[in-house]
DNA sequence: GGACCGTGCTCATACGTAGG
DNA sequence: CCTACGTATGAGCACGGTCC
């Protein structure tokens, strides 16, 4: 009995067709090949198994033993093969259960889950979502090894490799917040005026300038960061009960405008619109669930303006 | 890139058997 | 015995892989 290597599995789709129809040119012409070459098939098949397994008698091409021992194994094995070249089944979030990781900005959690979160629960009662905090490196061996399934941040900030697939989500700008009723930017804000307001900057990595300090710099200007702290949140509970301001990204600011008493005004700068990004492995563009999750991130980023 | 080799196909035909 | 049907076999060809 030849091993695997020198066995051509071929054979054995043959073997199938010419079990099921005991007959060596209708099994050819199933197999789109004439009857001469299932003759020659068949001749291997005996040379490989060592056994008649179809004999020529009055009632037809009768199996031999060795043959009906082979039908059923043969055929589950083709099934399964079959099985595992066929296309993979949708993804179905329904009965889905499994986790995603999510690499993301705080500012990208806190706007897009409110209203990622409720729709996956009621889609995919069984899926979790962890997100994760980025650090300041691009996070590509967690990405490339499967531990994270989707980076969301500022496309400025990622700078994605090359070899990523990288999707356009919105884009945001920087707005003034600061408490209602704060007198200076009730009478609208003026470069001087803005300059000489006490600043908090959020900064995430512990940096003590931010992206308006760089552009005061080029303008030969600079501002007075009074604090610095870590998070979007804890900067907007002291805005809203200080004079402080802050440069925030709209659509945040917008968010905690809602239910903390702050105001947005434009900042008196020109400073650039940024694109929050989704990006992901090349391994995973094919892949059922995380298209399924792209999508869902998609329709929520849609969501937002409306 | 060309020579060589193995594989698997088709074509033509031989062979075996059953039925009229 | 002739014919029809189904299977087996050998020659020739195309194709792909390997080697130099």
């Amino acid at each position: 009995m030849a091993d695997l290597r020198t066995f051509d599995l071929n054979l054995l789709i043959a073997f199938d067709l010419l079990m099921k129809e005991r007959n060596v040119s209708r099994a050819a012409e199933k197999m789109f090949i004439s009857q001469s070459a299932m003759s020659h098939v068949l001749q291997r098949l005996r040379q490989q198994l060592e056994d008649p397994l179809l004999v020529k008698t009055p009632a037809g091409m009768t199996p031999t033993p060795r043959a009906l021992s082979l039908v059923a194994p043969v055929a589950a094995v083709l099934k399964e093969v079959e099985g595992l070249i066929r296309a993979p089944a949708p993804f179905d979030p329904a009965n889905c259960r499994r986790a995603f990781n999510l690499a993301a900005t705080d500012y990208v959690e806190a706007l897009l889950l409110p209203k990622l979160a409720p729709h996956i629960a009621r889609q995919a009662p069984g899926v979790d979502i962890h997100f994760k905090r980025t650090s300041s490196r691009f996070p590509l061996n967690a990405l490339e090894q499967g531990e994270i399934d989707l980076i969301l941040g500022f496309e400025v900030m990622l700078n994605p490799p090359k070899h990523l697939h990288c999707e356009r989500l919105f884009d945001d700008y920087m707005v003034c917040v600061a408490r209602i009723g704060h007198p200076l930017v009730n009478a609208g804000l003026t470069l001087e005026d803005y300059i000489d307001l006490p600043h908090i900057l959020v900064s995430r990595t512990g940096a003590s300038t931010g992206q308006v300090d760089s552009w005061l710099a080029e303008h030969g200007r600079e501002r007075r960061v009074a604090l610095t702290v870590s998070h979007f949140l804890s900067a907007s509970l002291i805005v809203a009960q200080t004079d402080m301001v802050m440069a925030f990204p709209k659509r945040t600011a917008e968010q905690f405008a809602q239910t903390l008493p702050l105001q947005l005004a434009p900042l008196p700068l020109d400073l650039p619109h940024y694109d929050t990004v989704m990006i992901w492995h090349p391994l995973q563009d094919q892949d059922p669930a995380n298209c399924w999750l792209r999508a869902e991130i998609r329709a929520a980023c849609a969501a937002l303006d409306h």
